[in-house]
DNA sequence: ACAAGTGTACTACCTGCAATAGTGCAGTTA
DNA sequence: TAACTGCACTATTGCAGGTAGTACACTTGT
């Protein structure tokens, strides 16, 4: 389930797209499937359809979502490589991040252990190597 | 000097807030220092008063510089160091972003590889210990 | 053919935030 | 005293996020 939370100071709109990355990217939302409609998912998370919307439009700008007026709004095949690619370029926000942090001398130590850390809670420590070994294809 | 950058989209009395703690790191606002008034600052920068005031009220809210009505607004004693604890709750929003890379199957070395070659460029690289031991730097 | 559900496209409105503009006041300093 | 300082206040503009409501064309299942 996608969790919205209104006081975050987050835009709404952009908590649904991450929501949705997410989803897609650990396979709640398999390639080639049907999302959620608007108006479903607009009951269910208790915002405007407008907002759903405007989150949809921005996934399907990205191609990774594909909408099939009349009939729904589906995972694009190659949404996961999508997402990925789009996140490879976090690598620049990461970079102006820990600039801040060794300006104010916070120990490169401390630094890459709280990455080791992470990496190992979402145990992906390893390489991926070619994330290639998925789902079978077929299409409306 | 301060550099604003108003198509960033980024607040500008945030930018001036940023630009202020950066000088203070560097050395280029000593500690005690007497920082711009807010009309010369205002002219310099091309940004109305205002703004540099609020950008002055919230670094006041953080104990970082010190106002002294009609004299002028001064660097505090021990702004570094507040502005290094500060940062250091960083450290969450460096948790959150190395999330959403491990999620993305960003590979770790690729990150770990990132923050070194930030720290490098940074020169420092080496524990920092007690960082009281460096620079002189001023300028105006 | 029909009804229901789908995505799409509008317009209008409200709200809060960022920023500008201007004025005035009290304190400090030379 | 004059000039500068920080401080406080109001008003206004512009923009983004979000809500609300409507209408239209398409697809699907019966």
């Amino acid at each position: 389930m996608l969790l919205i939370d209104k006081l975050s100071g987050k835009p709404v709109y952009e908590q649904i797209i991450e929501g949705i990355e997410r989803n897609i990217l650990m396979g709640i939302y398999p390639e080639e499937s049907v999302l959620p409609s608007l108006r479903e998912l607009s009951v269910t998370l208790g915002i405007n359809p407008n907002t759903i919307q405007k989150s949809y439009a921005e996934l399907i700008r990205r191609g990774v979502i594909i909408p099939s007026p009349g009939s729904g709004t589906y995972v694009a095949p190659d949404a996961k490589e999508r997402i990925r690619a789009a996140a490879a370029e976090k690598i620049t926000m990461l970079e102006e991040l820990v600039a801040e942090l060794a300006l104010a001398d916070v120990p490169k130590g401390d630094v890459l252990a709280t990455v080791c850390a992470v990496y190992a809670r979402a145990g992906k420590g390893h390489s991926p190597a070619h994330p290639n070994t998925y789902e079978g294809g077929n299409e409306s």
